[in-house]
DNA sequence: CCGGTCGATGACAGCGTTACCACCGGGAGA
DNA sequence: TCTCCCGGTGGTAACGCTGTCATCGACCGG
């Protein structure tokens, strides 16, 4: 920076105030100033103005997963936000429990970060006292933090709706199929599954442990689980799938054993993934960019104006889209056969 | 730092020392330092520590858009040896032309990370030109930049490949797909563009422009892209994609139009994208975590031993699938209908 | 013509850490 | 016994920037 303010003739007082935008510095200075900080392709050192005034410039998010479609839109939203808040984007993903564990015990976004965004954890109470022990805004993105910031959609409802939806088809055996848990990815299995069993109650249907199973990534784990249901005595004519992903391998495993979508099985999604439609799903959409959005200008909100209710809550609407993939129950005698 | 030296009553260096793991330090004051770290939950500030050393600790990585299949692999990977490595991962997205003249011309990763990483970009000369005089390693990912640090797949010669196997199925009319060029992502259509030209070639079939179409994300860009084939006066019987994504789009276009795949047209992926086999998408696969994997432990060497061949390359396999969406071309007189 | 105000600028301390050097005691070798 | 060395430790000057304060003309109204 001594050098920059050498060649524009200036001090570095100027040359700071500058590159800052401050509006104290006269036209000429600031041209002066720019044109050698472009010669010189200075760059201002994040971490040594960080040391100083305390913001690092950087927004932390952690995921359960980077791979996955929801967190890829999700990151997409904020990454655009943050980008024209001019601030940057760190990303931690704790695939496991015992990365999760890693990331808590450390936390290395402690004084690294001016907010921290945790996506789609079904967090304990510690996990949630160490975060409020964090010293920096924390948004909980995609699920509901009682007292805390956070950006999500009405997954319950949405489940109630979705499952409604199929009852209305006349399935009265309706499954859901999970996130394993094993993936920490399971704040929406939750309060999906909670939906689910809220419908139920509504419609006087009984809720069946057997009906809901768990998978994890992978065609065997998803064929598995499918199969588990299929070999019941009083198997399901419907699926209601936690995510798009999850409906799609069902989709793939169902018909690829040769069972008719949706004439024998309806399959239900949550997520609108981009495929979907191409596969005909009938899914419950979310606006997954616009959350990523809502979470980036709430955090930015956040850390420039500490005045924010810290409790801000930002809900988004979701929708069903019926398609191809649901249609109306079999009419089917109990313990008889189809047909 | 002063508070845990005090409580743990030694210096600040003895703090620095211990909390780094350097090894001149007795297990008594350790313990001691580890001990006052923890009750008053001290962690180091990167910021500070990177101002005097110079390392940033951070990894900056650069891609086209965070929402793509391929980037959200290569994340993946990358995170993953990061994370070993003690690194933390920042991101940096260019959409368009315009956010891409940006980061060229702030280049915000110039002192605050100790590597870049720029994932799938065609760069120009000045760009190239511009993130050598970074000061940082670069590494470029899935693509082949040569006298630079890469790390890549063949697409030329996977792309020969393809369409070779579509030639020796018979087709002779064989069209490409590529992304649009306006989204930055356009290493790969250039590379497997070319290695499409030089099979054909090698099979003595003519380059046909009007066989060469793009599209951009989204349902109406596929379909125009795939309507253009459509009504060309010799149609082609193949379809070669750039990506799975755009093949599951143009396959989902045929198909809803009530185009046979693979009886009227054949479709051929790039990617074995998860999603492909619940398609029975015919595609190309190449390892893209491991490409992100052996991208960050490449950055990684780089960082660590300034030793290293600024030049290294690593170069990752691929390999053809074939599934249902490829078939034999049928057999058509010129200007015939089919049947 | 003068005091007051204001825009523009420079000098300088200090942010939290590490690198470097100095120091100190004790054991090994001469 | 006297060196020498070495593990362990403390003091302190940077690192590159920003916030604060002081300074200094220019301009304004009285």
């Amino acid at each position: 920076m001594a050098d920059v303010a050498e060649r524009a003739g200036v001090s570095v007082s100027t040359v700071s105030r500058t590159l800052r935008g401050l509006s104290t510095v006269s036209d000429e200075a600031r041209e002066r100033v720019e044109a050698a900080a472009r010669e010189l392709s200075f760059v201002i050192s994040r971490q040594a103005s960080s040391l100083v005034t305390g913001k690092t410039g950087t927004v932390a998010v952690l995921a359960p997963t980077l791979g996955s479609w929801f967190v890829g839109q999700v990151l997409r939203g904020l990454s655009e936000v943050l980008r024209d808040a001019g601030l940057d984007l760190m990303v931690y993903s704790a695939a496991d429990l015992a990365e999760r564990a890693a990331f808590f015990d450390r936390l290395p976004a402690r004084r690294n970060a001016d907010a921290l965004l945790v996506v789609s954890f079904d967090l304990t109470e510690a996990e949630f006292a160490r975060l409020d022990g964090l010293g920096v805004p924390v948004v909980y993105v995609s699920q509901h933090a009682p007292g805390r910031a956070s950006v999500y959609v009405e997954d319950v409802a949405a489940a109630r709706a979705g499952t409604r939806y199929l009852r209305g088809l006349g399935h009265r055996r309706i499954a859901f199929v999970r996130a394993s848990p094993d993936t920490g990815f399971t704040c929406s299995s939750r309060t999906r599954l909670f939906g689910y069993r809220e419908a139920l109650a509504e419609a006087q249907l009984p809720y069946d442990d057997e009906l809901v199973v768990a998978t994890s990534r992978g065609r065997r784990n998803t064929a598995e689980a499918v199969g588990r249901l299929l070999c019941l005595a009083d198997p399901p004519t419907a699926v209601f799938a936690e995510t798009d992903e999850i409906a799609m391998e069902v989709l793939w495993v169902l018909r690829s054993s040769g069972i008719d979508v949706p004439g024998r099985i309806s399959v239900l999604g949550f997520d609108d993934h981009d495929h979907a439609e191409w596969l005909d799903l009938t899914t419950i959409a979310q606006p997954a960019v616009d959350v990523g959005r809502a979470a980036g200008t709430l955090a930015h909100t956040l850390i420039d104006d500490p005045a924010t209710d810290p409790a801000r809550h930002v809900v988004l609407p979701t929708c069903l889209i019926p398609r191809g993939t649901t249609g109306p129950a079999l009419f089917q005698e109990p313990d008889a056969g189809e047909a």
